[in-house]
DNA sequence: CTTGACTGGTAACGTCCATTACCATATCTG
DNA sequence: CAGATATGGTAATGGACGTTACCAGTCAAG
């Protein structure tokens, strides 16, 4: 019953939900048509019909299993270094390109323009993408906060504040198609101009 | 030949600019119909043919007849305080206002999902309101430099720094519906934290 | 009054598209 | 083979909507 047909080894509805996901997330969800999804995908309507209900039935099957994969440039949970600058470059840098990735700019451009229609769904990209990355950076400081290394009241707010320094207006200029994302070079130098920034801001240090 | 209806005193293209400008903001482009336009303004589609020509041209004008109003929340060129630190907070908290405002909120929306249909919009709009205040923030920070009282290489990217970590992920959680705008007690907050962290970050003092 | 330009209202046209229906195969179960 | 089920392909249905057309009423100018 469960048997993939052994002349499509990949099965229809993974290539269903990889030609959608690719489709909705470069154009938009209503720029895209079944037809369309259809004509990159190879099948027939009836497949979608009879897997997903109806077109917002896809884009939530899309959205909710293809969220992992697109965030998990964001699934930061184990970074280390050999101090707190260090790590701090590693996290802004692996932000700093997931945020930037291609994938990750339209999704973010999709489900911005949708979040009315799919309020469960924006929620759970929010808090498995930037929600969660800026809450392990948080842990991250509570950590150095412990070891003395940082002052700071609170740790998930200058958590925020960094992501935000990282994201900086470079994250809204890609979004707006005004300049492609940053090469490695910028993003280094970038990243390092935010920590610098950052760390000086945070170290405990009896300068009041 | 251009006077006034004096059936209707605001003229048929002021009212037609207005609510399209609501409508296109609130709802987005796609999700805006003519009928709809008509509706919340009076008239027939006729004029909105013979004035804009067709829907995009009507985008084209409602955007940058609309634009210096909704981004004169980020049109921050004086600044003052009795120091940095009060500059800063005067310049953030209206950072924080004007982005945080449902026009912008809704404009911001709207231009991101339109971003490749209408180019040249995108630009003027990042430019005369993100860029613009970036800009303008970078030039105050020229004067502290050159007073000796921050120490960086680079003004302009400390000027995106200090916008990213104001804008922060709260930017993002609104922007996506998942919480209101914040209070002003919260901004207040918010904002005294990035400024505090940011001018630590970038003072002059001889800390290496 | 007459002409002309504009306006409001409504209907028509053409297109796009989600959704459903129909038909012909092909695969699986027995 | 019989029958059930899923599949591919294509066409039909129905609605939404941008755009254009048509008709009647209003106002300004001469």
């Amino acid at each position: 019953m469960d048997a993939v047909n052994p002349a499509r080894p990949g099965g229809r509805r993974e290539a269903l939900v990889k030609a959608a996901a690719e489709m909705f997330f470069e154009q938009g969800y209503a720029a895209t048509s079944i037809d369309a999804i259809i004509a990159r995908a190879g099948g027939s309507k009836r497949n979608i019909y009879n897997e997903f209900g109806n077109k917002e039935g896809l884009f939530a099957s899309i959205v909710s299993e293809n969220a992992e994969r697109i965030l998990s440039a964001l699934r930061i949970d184990e970074i280390e270094g050999r101090d707190l600058r260090e790590t701090l470059m590693v996290f802004g840098t692996r932000l700093m390109d997931g945020y930037m990735s291609p994938a990750l700019i339209g999704a973010y451009r999709t489900v911005v323009t949708e979040a009315d229609r799919f309020p469960g769904l924006v929620r759970s990209f929010y808090e498995q993408g930037p929600g969660r990355a800026t809450a392990r950076l948080a842990e991250v400081l509570e950590e150095a906060r412990d070891r003395g290394e940082i002052q700071t009241d609170d740790c998930a707010r200058v958590a925020g504040h960094f992501v935000g320094m990282v994201r900086d207006n470079l994250h809204l200029q890609v979004v707006l198609g005004l300049r492609p994302p940053p090469s490695e070079d910028e993003t280094k130098v970038a990243v390092a101009s935010a920590v610098q920034v950052f760390l000086r801001g945070v170290r405990a240090d009896p300068a009041g």
